[in-house]
RNA sequence: GGCUGAGUGGCAGAGUGGUUAUGCAGCGGCCUGCAAAGCCGUGUACAGCGGUUCGAUUCCGCUCUCAGCCUCCA
């Protein structure tokens, strides 16, 4: 079987994966900042770093996954102030909400979830074994900050020199710093914002100490993954590799794992744009699942065009993949049978979800024809359809649950005058009165439900 | 200005130096009382211009276009 090699941010290249410690994965993804509902642009993260988790795991790999939670920062407290209550309230009451979306894409919780605010003593430790080994200075306004100049493979993540960058370009220089791309490591508090002890007095933490902090004390110093949104490439990832790595002495991350943007016109969805959706709107319309499957339509590092049509493809989609595994037992496949070693193939390059996918559908091909020629392998077959869609997080739903599903439609019809308007359209089908079935099925087809006569049987579905 | 990445058939989206991606939509057929679902068949697709090659969508160069990072952002 072909190894797993993952795309490495750091060589710009696909490397065979070797984990430090033989059988067991450590990673680390930076999280959400809880200050709003998450958008289409977190839920990708989201699904994508969860089929990395479960692929590794159904590769035989312990996997260690540690997912960050921000929940201290200036848009908090910005946030905060608007809605006028204590800054963790508002973080804790956004966190409940991350997990509701997260439960709805059908994304496992992460081992451990570290909050910044938790880690205060481990971030402290860390500027001071900066400042002790030179790397990090006071500034006059009593901030403390980490002087890029003093660690020499600064930029190497992101490919890109000190000197080529435009300080002051789009942002003021701050006169506190000596170099212009120094950053903030510890912020002096405001008088009324929250903050904690220090030796450098009553302040909170810089936006990048807290993941080196973080993913130090849960997954030591040096670990084998650490992921994220490309847009964290620099400078955040890249500031986590100056602080760790001077502060410990020890290499950080060997594999960096960047997803690309969802957009929507092209354009890339955030905040500061404001063209974002938010999960929960999308949830509104289209069920977890479809999300999920619109996510792993394409590469994980390709841009991702979000439109209704793409959603409703990813109903489609998902409508034919049930469709072939109604009606029948599965039963457990003693041979890996070749359309799993192909999907295996796909998803060794680099999680290719997109190609991985295009087998499932082959496989849906075949086992439709299975069906009827050969009840026992389609049996077989349905269980390898099934074991491609675990790492991928799909297909988890009852067929017939899944295809009679209310969720994303209009529907006003209860199952149960469905099944009364089937029995009645049953007994004119005998009488061959065809006038009064077709007007009952039309009469249904107006509420959304569609009929499929098999034999003597009428199933149904939305 | 510096640095990334991308341009594939009606749409979405993989991939490959010469052979079917896949899904949706379309067209023709089978099945069906008729449908639906399913099955079978079906499309002069690889931004442009050069180069390498027996042969390039795939490798190289240039051009054009788009997106992203260099500020908070997943």
């Amino acid at each position: 079987m072909n190894r797993l090699k993952i795309y490495n941010t750091l060589s710009r290249q696909k490397e065979v994966f070797i984990p430090i410690e033989e059988g067991k994965v450590g990673l680390y993804v930076c999280g959400m900042t809880v200050y709003d509902f998450c958008h289409l642009g977190h839920a990708r993260v989201m699904v994508v770093f969860d089929v990395v988790v479960r692929y590794l795991k159904y590769l035989g790999y312990n996997v260690k996954y540690v997912r960050n939670v921000t929940d201290i920062d200036d848009k908090i407290i910005a946030r905060a102030l608007e809605t006028n209550e204590d800054f963790s309230k508002l973080t804790q009451r956004f966190i409940d909400e991350m997990h509701q979306d997260e439960a709805a894409l059908n994304v496992h919780k992460p081992n451990l979830e570290p909050l910044a605010t938790e880690s205060i003593d481990d971030i402290v430790n860390m500027i001071k074994a900066l400042i002790d080994k030179g790397h990090a200075y006071i500034g006059n306004n009593g901030d403390a900050y980490y002087s890029v100049e003093s660690f020499g493979d600064y930029g190497k993540l992101s490919g890109r020199e000190l000197d080529d960058m435009q300080a002051g370009e789009r942002v003021d220089i701050d006169i506190n710093k000596r170099n212009p791309f120094d950053f903030v490591l510890w912020k002096s508090a405001k008088p009324d914002e929250p903050s904690w002890a220090s030796p450098w007095g009553e302040g909170r933490p810089g936006w990048h100490i807290e993941c080196s902090a973080m993913s130090t004390r849960c997954l030591g110093n040096h670990f084998d993954i650490h992921g994220g949104g490309m847009d964290l490439q620099f400078p955040h990832h890249e500031n986590e590799i100056a602080q760790s790595q001077a502060a410990t002495g020890e290499r950080f991350v060997n594999t960096w794992m960047h997803n690309g943007f969802v957009r929507t016109d092209d354009e890339k969805m955030s905040k500061s744009r404001g063209n974002f959706f938010t999960v929960r709107d999308v949830l509104k319309r289209y069920r977890g699942e479809e999300i999920r499957f619109f996510v792993l339509s394409s590469h994980y590092r390709s841009p991702l065009n979000y439109s209704d049509e793409q959603l409703n493809e990813a109903r489609s989609a998902l409508e034919r993949l049930y469709t072939a595994l109604r009606s029948i037992e599965p039963m457990v496949n003693d041979v890996k049978s070749d359309y799993v070693r192909r999907f295996e193939d796909a998803m060794n390059d680099d999680f290719n979800s997109a190609k991985a996918i295009s087998v499932m559908f082959e496989c849906a091909n075949e086992l439709n024809k299975l069906k009827t020629s050969n009840p026992q392998l389609a049996a077989k077959t349905a269980s390898d359809l099934l074991l491609m869609a675990q790492p991928l997080g799909l297909l988890s739903e009852n067929p017939e649950t899944f295809l009679q599903s209310t969720v994303g439609t209009n529907a006003a019809i209860s199952n149960e005058e469905i099944d009364t308007e089937i029995n009645k359209r049953l007994q004119a089908k005998s009488d061959k009165n065809w006038a009064l079935a077709d007007q009952i099925r039309d009469e249904l087809n107006a509420q959304g439900v569609i009929l499929e006569d098999s034999g003597k049987k009428t199933t149904w579905r939305r």
